[in-house]
DNA sequence: TTGATTTATTTAAAAGTTTCGATGTTTAAA
DNA sequence: TTTAAACATCGAAACTTTTAAATAAATCAA
């Protein structure tokens, strides 16, 4: 287990912003990065450096379909982060 | 699912210090505060700040006998974060 | 009670994060 | 080939976090 992993995606979900933006694209299943400013009440570069965050971190997958950036959950980022926190408790 | 409590505790875990402190008291079962300065190469006041990020956020239980902080893994807490991701997963 | 030990608090400096306006880059559409 | 749309980058301001020295508070031991 890689705690540098566990420390980069916990620092991408410690912020409500970023974390309401992971909620919707999970509940959603996928989003354009520019679906979310009606969302958040937040700029464009704002937005675009949290999902840096994310997409850095392991927490979101991006793909790039000509200018618009989809983003869908990690969902084997998930399944680590629930197995790290299972074997804790 | 409390969002603000995921967000704390993600917090409390997204420092490598912290989570140094937490691997540790996963290991050993409890420790006291005290038994962390060389763990971390930290001072005393830093530790006591972090341990109470740890605790505030409910990551860890702590309890004082005597002089003595005992500090254990809230694993109710692990079992949450654990069910938060994979859910998502 | 005095002295030592353990943890907490205060204060302040340094480092890091969040935010947005302005601007750049890339791609698609007219 | 212009123009527009989507996202990224830069730069700077405001804010937050991390850190340790100094000090306080609480508890234990002699």
């Amino acid at each position: 287990m890689d705690l540098g992993l566990i420390e980069k995606a916990a620092n991408a979900i410690a912020d409500k912003h970023r974390l309401s933006i992971l909620m919707e694209i999970a509940k959603k299943g996928s989003m354009a990065c520019g679906d979310m400013c009606g969302l958040c009440c937040l700029s464009q570069p704002t937005i675009s450096h949290h999902v840096k965050i994310l997409t850095d971190s392991g927490v979101l997958n991006a793909t790039k379909n000509g200018r618009v950036l989809e983003l869908t959950v990690n969902k084997e980022m998930m399944k680590q982060l629930s197995m790290f926190f299972l074997k804790l408790s």
